[in-house]
DNA sequence: GAATGTTGCGCC
DNA sequence: AAAGGGCGCAACATTC
């Protein structure tokens, strides 16, 4: 059964089963008691045009579904995917109230601005993200819309190449927008003092407003009396480029990498600079202010955020904690987290995507790279690892470029896969996932520079770039397809994972409530997702419950996408209070 | 002075 | 030690 839900305007909102009974209109605020009655008289797949548009609304009133269609996200997949082409072609184009997915812009085409946010933005909840669009801010679509999109969908994917596979992408990205919405709601927890005391440790204490932490200008000092620069803006990259080849120097940036190469007095005062600087500016007290409130970190989790179908964030930067502040990530008191993280996903996805067989041997046991030294491949795990990360990324120098044929030789079916799909890109087409997630057509610009060196006057130099625009493609292809399978197994780990925890309970009598809101106050949830990782806020009465889901959960989700095929994908798994105990 | 581009660095 | 894929963000520099 399926129940649709939109908007009517002026804070009503309809909802219906377009073959049953179940059909009402209501004001806003009664919304999340019909979804929750609902939803334990049938278990339907909610079927909107954009999750962000409801979830948070009924997690807020402590209400949870099981399963959703988000048409934006699926119609942005199904827009693109070459395993439905032919079925597109003959289908009806998508509806004009269908925005298009977070990551359909093209690469040197900025997207028109929407005709008016300001005034669609009161049509939504005060605690939805701040970006969502309603498209070209016409009107709201009816039930009768969403159930023709839906059924427009569906028999897209009906169509597909693979339908399952299709099928279960769409699930598996509509269960990803719940959990970024649940993300969001229940937030990290997040210990303020600790991250206050590693910021004094390594910054000394919080400088007033305006000012630099003492330690930075100590350590900017040392750097200009190095130099012999008393004037040096050491944030300025000009002005320190500058002053560091007027002290003889020889840099071509003010890279750390570049400058770790020179011995000078300057250099070590000015990468401790950097280091601090980094951390002050991207996770200092002002970051704290901003995104830490009652002992959370509300990220904004942006799902198929990235052509890939990685997710990005919005704010907050919670994709790109550094390791010094996780130890600020801390269980609220009687519960622990669950840290799961999927080793060497990519190489093993590679391995099963390709049914390489000496590779998905390799793949067997606990560490990839270790048996790729114990084939005889080459001679240590860093250079297993290095060539490894070379062949998926498309090395060509340096020591990865060159262990690359080596592996080449021992895994021919996996090097082929990804050498094609470099080569797909380099003919400017597009490479498509396992699931059927497809990549994006190079920019326009891109073809121009391939036309020029194709025309009669083109001249050498047109060649070259052309030459080097192809293969900067083609080496986006060639991880598109292996980072792009591996986001699909992080997403089948998730849906899988979901409804597992949503079934656990705090057993009377046990520790209190968590802080996570009435959603998810009493039962295991989902704190954190970062491509491969995940962590679960658990009462620690149910962590070897949880820790015994989230590996049945890796377990299915290989089975979802390889079936039995031979590669296995297991987690380096802790249970901890803190963050920071995690290797 | 606002918008846009570049650089560098954090994460996977 | 260096350089291959995907990102977001802050700061500075440049352009309008």
């Amino acid at each position: 059964m399926r129940i649709a839900i939109t908007a009517t305007g002026a804070g009503r909102v309809a909802i219906g089963d377009p073959d049953g009974p179940e059909r009402h209109e209501v004001d806003r605020e009664h919304l999340p008691a019909l979804v929750a009655r609902l939803e334990a008289e049938h278990a339907p797949r909610w079927v909107w045009r954009d999750t962000r548009e409801w979830a948070p609304l009924l997690l807020a009133h402590g209400v949870r579904v099981a399963r959703c269609h988000d048409l934006r996200l699926c119609g942005a997949i199904l827009a693109w995917s070459t395993a439905v082409a032919t079925a597109r072609d003959e289908a009806p184009a998508r509806p004009e109230w269908l925005p298009p997915g977070p990551a359909e812009a093209p690469v040197d085409e900025p997207v028109a601005p929407v005709a008016s946010v300001a005034a669609h933005a009161a049509l939504f909840e005060l605690d939805a993200p701040s970006e969502i669009r309603s498209g070209d801010g016409s009107r709201p679509p009816s039930l009768a819309d969403l159930d023709a999109e839906h059924d427009r969908q569906l028999a897209l994917a009906d169509a597909a190449d693979s339908p399952g596979a299709m099928r279960l992408l769409l699930a598996a990205e509509s269960a990803g927008a719940l959990v970024a919405a649940e993300l969001r709601t229940a937030g990290l927890p997040w210990d303020r003092g600790e991250h206050e005391r590693v910021l004094e440790a390594a910054l000394g204490p919080r400088p007033a407003p305006g000012r630099k932490p003492d330690r930075m200008e100590e350590l900017a000092r040392a750097v200009r009396e190095a130099l012999d620069a008393p004037s040096l803006n050491v944030d300025s990259h000009a002005d320190l480029l500058r002053a560091l080849r007027a002290a003889g120097i020889g840099v071509g940036s003010t890279a750390r990498w570049e400058l770790r190469e020179h011995d000078h007095p300057a250099i070590e005062p000015l990468l401790a600079y950097k280091r601090l600087a980094r951390l002050w500016s991207a996770n200092g007290w002002a970051w704290l202010d901003e995104w830490i409130v009652d002992r959370r970190l509300r990220a904004e989790y942006v799902a198929g955020g990235t052509a890939t179908g990685r997710w990005a964030t919005s704010g907050g930067g919670a994709l790109q904690l550094p390791k010094v502040v996780r130890g600020a990530v801390t269980a609220d008191e009687g519960w622990s987290l669950v840290v799961a993280d999927a080793s060497q996903l990519e190489p093993r996805v590679l391995a099963a995507l390709a049914r390489d067989p000496a590779m998905a041997a390799a793949g067997r046991g606990r560490d990839l790279y270790r048996a790729i030294v114990d084939a005889g491949v080459v001679e240590s795990r860093d250079e297993a690892k290095v060539a490894l990360l070379g062949a998926m990324y498309g090395a060509t120098s340096g020591d990865s470029g060159r262990l690359v044929p080596r592996l080449g030789r021992a895994y021919p079916r996996a090097m082929a896969l990804v050498d094609d799909a470099a080569r797909t890109g380099e003919a400017g087409r597009r490479v498509t996932t396992l699931l059927g997630r497809s990549s994006p057509l190079p920019p326009t610009s891109w073809h121009e520079t391939q036309a020029r060196a194709n025309g009669v006057d083109a001249t050498a130099a047109d060649e070259r770039r052309a030459r080097s625009a192809a293969r900067d493609w083609g080496r986006f292809t060639r991880n598109f397809v292996v980072q792009g399978t591996a986001a699909e197994w992080a997403l089948c780990w998730m849906a899988s994972l979901r409804p597992r925890l949503a079934a656990m309970s705090l057993p009377p009598g046990a520790p209190p409530a968590s802080a996570s809101g009435p959603a998810f106050e009493r039962m295991p949830h989902l704190v954190y997702f970062l491509h491969d990782e995940l962590i679960v806020h658990a009462p620690e009465g149910l962590t070897g419950a949880v820790a015994d889901a989230v590996r049945e959960s890796a377990a299915e989700a290989g089975r979802l996408l390889f079936g039995e095929a031979p590669v296995e994908f297991p987690l380096d798994l802790d249970i901890v209070r803190s963050y920071a105990a995690v290797s």
